[in-house]
RNA sequence: CGGGGCGUAGCGCAGCCUGGUAGCGCGCGUGCUUUGGGAGCACGAGGUCGCGGGUUCGAAUCCCGCCGCCCCGACCA
């Protein structure tokens, strides 16, 4: 079936993408999906990268459980608003009506901060670097499969510190982890900034954001980090005696990042045949594609097509044989083309004779005709290129729809046209925030940590700017 | 919750206005021929027509009620 055309219709575009190549499918309750065995091994390819990154900075991993009695969660005034429309409560269970209505978990912090205060007690107990990797409910009006999911896998990483600063470094240290698995194994490029209080996490100080554009020109938030203060340590009561002598709150951080990063793994790369997956992340890197029209030449080919993939095998990378009897090998370039696969092999009579193999590129197309004996450096090579090429492309793309402004007619206007991000000054009002959302549909994505001198006067009001605001309209 | 639309085979749809015993494409199964860009032919399997009630000799079709889903408006990883 061909995909319907990623320029006329993106989002019909994503829903086919998704399901023709096998990655997922709604389930039973609005909101809900199944995520299938070639959709999941993206989402462990990112996690993975992910869990690996938290370990080298000193995380461990642990577990808290799913529900949450509602009056733990009201503890904390700011969170408990925020998250409130979302929540889906448990009332009745063992055949009776609970006492206490039971939430399931849209996020942790409150168990863990409820928790952590009976782990703290010191200094010395300090810092607790933990991470859980689980799944939370938020419910949604609006859902779309891995962009916005009323449940949805994720990690959330949950810090107590005994310093401000240490807590600030903490924060920003996990925001460079994410950009590292976005940029260099997703090769998806993007910007790290601060958000504005109306988009702040419910109950943080402040929040870190990372984030992509996709290739409808729509921004993605692809994870987010926060500095906590002692806000969740005040409402639990997290304190321990310091070296001082004397009881302080500890100080929190808290970051995650989810299955919505499979979304924009598909949206940041995609094209009119489908994905475009970086070998990063590609569960499969290479597909071999064998060719034969009859019995004798089908012995051939497929013998020498398995020594071959085994042989690559050997030197790391991910091979599968497309040995699939039924289809013909025109249909499984359409297939491979549709699931991303960065490399294809195709080997033929005319291959073996000549001692080569045809090679060809998910990303460019281009194909080329490699000896068989420098097939396996060959390929290495190429998957090195093509995660560059991707990053690149990528890039490139969100060069061309970013702009910087000096006024409101201008960011009108760019917010249309060409779209993607408009960089401009901002005086810091949510008036003047919520005046371009409710006009534009456009939203302070960030705030650059390093303000453009060149921003000028708010581009809203024109008042003195105080913060250069990233515009976008996003996901 | 306000506005618009849709429920018929696994998926996408036609049939409904003008009642007469359910059809098309894709997919699925078997066989033969095919195989370097999404194969062809033949045969075949598969349906409580969203649910309940009513009108009628007869309802996917007409009437009443209900349920569910999708799209557009206020929040969110």
């Amino acid at each position: 079936m061909p995909l319907p055309s990623f320029t006329d219709d993106f989002p019909a575009w994503y829903q086919e993408v998704v399901r023709q190549a096998d990655l997922a499918e709604n389930s039973l309750v609005r909101g809900t999906m199944v995520i299938k065995p070639y959709g999941y091994a993206l989402w462990e390819a990112i996690r993975d990268a992910l869990d690996l990154r938290f370990k080298e900075t000193g995380h461990q991993n642990l577990y808290f459980p799913l529900f949450i009695p509602l009056r733990l969660l009201e503890r904390e005034k700011e969170h408990v608003e925020g998250f409130a429309p979302e929540f889906a409560m448990v009332t009745h269970a063992g055949g009776e009506e609970l006492g206490e209505p039971l939430v399931v978990r849209p996020t942790s912090e409150t168990i863990i901060w409820d928790t952590y205060a009976k782990w703290v007690q010191s200094y010395r107990d300090l810092p607790l670097l933990y991470n859980q990797w689980a799944n939370v409910v938020r419910w949604e009006l609006r859902p779309r499969l891995f962009l916005r999911t009323t449940e949805f896998l994720w990690q959330e990483g949950h810090t107590a510190h005994e310093t401000e600063e240490e807590a600030w470094e903490e924060a920003r240290r996990m925001l460079e982890a994410y950009r590292q698995v976005a940029e260099d194994v997703m090769a998806m490029p993007v910007f790290l900034g601060r958000k504005t209080p109306a988009e702040r996490f419910p109950g943080a100080v402040e929040t870190f954001t990372i984030e992509a554009l996709m290739r409808d020109r729509k921004a993605l938030q692809a994870g987010t980090s926060h500095y906590l203060g002692q806000n969740f340590a005040k409402a639990y009561g997290v304190q321990y005696l310091g070296r001082d002598g004397e009881q302080h709150f500890a100080e929190a951080t808290s970051w995650g990042a989810s299955t919505r990063l499979v979304g924009g793994l598909i949206m940041a790369h995609g094209d009119e045949k489908g994905l475009r997956l970086p070998p990063g992340v590609a569960p499969i890197q290479v597909v071999v594609v064998p060719i034969f029209r009859n019995d004798e030449e089908r012995g051939r080919v497929l013998g020498e097509t398995e020594r071959l993939a085994e042989s690559w095998r050997a030197v790391g990378l991910r091979v599968k044989v497309d040995d699939r009897d039924d289809l013909r090998p025109g249909y499984k370039f359409a297939d491979a083309e549709l699931r991303g696969i960065p490399v294809r092999v195709e080997i033929g009579p005319r291959d073996l004779d000549a001692s080569q193999v045809t090679v060809v590129r998910r990303d460019t197309g281009a194909k080329s005709a490699v000896g068989m004996d420098a097939a396996a450096t060959t390929l290495t090579a190429l998957q090195d290129e093509i995660q560059r090429s991707l990053f690149d492309e990528a890039l490139a793309f969100r060069e061309a729809h970013t702009t910087r402004v000096g006024s409101y007619d201008e960011l009108r206007d760019a917010i249309e046209d060409p779209g993607g991000f408009v960089f401009g000054g901002w005086c810091g009002d949510a008036v003047c925030e919520a005046k371009v959302k409710a006009e534009t549909k456009a939203t302070i994505r960030f705030l650059p940590f390093e303000p453009e001198p060149t921003a000028g006067p708010c581009v809203v009001c024109a008042q003195a700017a105080v913060d250069t605001a990233a515009w976008a309209i996003a996901y």
